[in-house]
DNA sequence: CCTTGCTATGCAACCAGTTGCATAGCAGGA
DNA sequence: TCCTGCTATGCAACTGGTTGCATAGCAAGG
């Protein structure tokens, strides 16, 4: 299970409230990990009996209180164990993909409506991501290009050289805000290259699908 | 839920057993659904009960017995009704983005051997696809260039003009095996559009990982 | 003969995630 | 004043899916 990672990680990114995690699980985070409110304030609780977080009560005005969480020792050990970790098969549930193999045995051209929903969506969603890149990253040295793989030559592994021997114990265990910015982009970057990727199959989709 | 749905347009293909069904679902089918036999053997009892497939005994020689399911009308009609429900808004679970994005609080350069491991293990699929499609979908007229999305033009929606009308009754109901292959194919290049497209990020995050 | 290994099916317990509902503070407008 | 709507948190019931285990037929090899 990795949604406490991921609380994890977007609580170190900034700590919050379970509802503010939640808003954050409707975009940034949410583009790659899903969550409802109910799922993040039961984890939430459980962390907290774990000792992963410390919550506090935060007053507002004009607003009823929250409890922030942020992240505590325990936690952060939590994260680097698991970043260690080599898992992850990546389990895929594609309904669409189904779809379109089933409407061999019905109607295919009955499909069509339904592909251009989706391919709105993605459309809509890389229009998003592409805003967000264009605002949180925007150009600056000619060497960084915005979501093109540049393919730096990247001199081979020049890591920080750290403290290596131990198996589990957090090795630097905190990069520099440089490094969070630039994973962010990538990821963000990822992001950006799964939606082209997928509004050129529903491209494809659609055309095949016109040929019935 | 959609695994019934999944299940149903494995067994249109061509009937089987639970057992053949959890090994189409180790390929094929499950490129883009997974699903393990438990799970296979529960919903066929289900969707048996319900009438949606019928099941049939037949012995074998040399190994044992097997129970063969094929899809009953009320099944096919369950399909077809979720075919034209316009549901679906897609839920993500990356793991190793959430990764990538929780590197940046720990060591990021620890990350690129598993991040090497993804990308093996996409180019392998990649690799399997590809030899998959030129197995089952030898390029034939200079129309068709396999996996690349050539934009037919595309007289528009040149449907065979069904009955439209009813809402929810199977419309023709039964395409041609030419529909089946050219949407199996379809999901295909689908599938290979996406290896291509991770493998191409997941390079990105190496280089990006290396600049640590 | 016994083990290994593949085919074939299944139960039981558990866990993650969803859905529906409930509560409460507070602001702003009708 | 009451309603709407956003912030903020939570319980309870259910469902989909995983994990661990069990059984059994049959072939092939040591």
């Amino acid at each position: 299970m990795a949604l406490e990672h991921a609380i994890l990680v977007s609580l170190l990114e900034k700590p919050g409230s379970g509802y503010e995690l939640a808003r954050r699980f409707d975009r940034s985070i949410g583009y790659f990990w899903t969550a409802t409110h109910q799922q993040i304030y039961r984890v939430l609780k459980r962390m907290e009996n774990d000792g992963w977080v410390a919550a506090r009560e935060v007053a507002q005005q004009g607003r009823p209180d929250k409890r922030e969480y942020s992240v505590a020792d325990l936690g952060h050990a939590a994260l680097s164990s698991w970043l260690h970790e080599p898992i992850e098969p990546e389990t895929v549930r594609h309904d669409l993909a189904v779809k379109i193999r089933g409407a061999a045995f019905d109607d295919p051209a009955g499909l069509v409506r339904e592909v251009e929903r989706h391919r709105q969506a993605h459309a809509d969603r890389l229009a998003h991501y592409l805003a967000g890149e264009g605002r949180d990253f925007p150009p600056q040295s000619p060497a960084e290009a915005p979501s093109s793989p540049a393919e730096a030559p990247s001199s081979p592994a020049e890591a920080p050289s750290s403290p290596v021997g131990e198996g589990s114990s957090p090795p630097p265990s905190g990069a520099s805000p440089d490094a969070e910015r630039e994973l962010q982009h990538v990821v963000l970057r990822g992001g950006i290259a799964y939606e082209r990727m997928m509004i050129a199959w529903l491209d494809d989709v659609l055309a095949t699908l016109h040929r019935f």
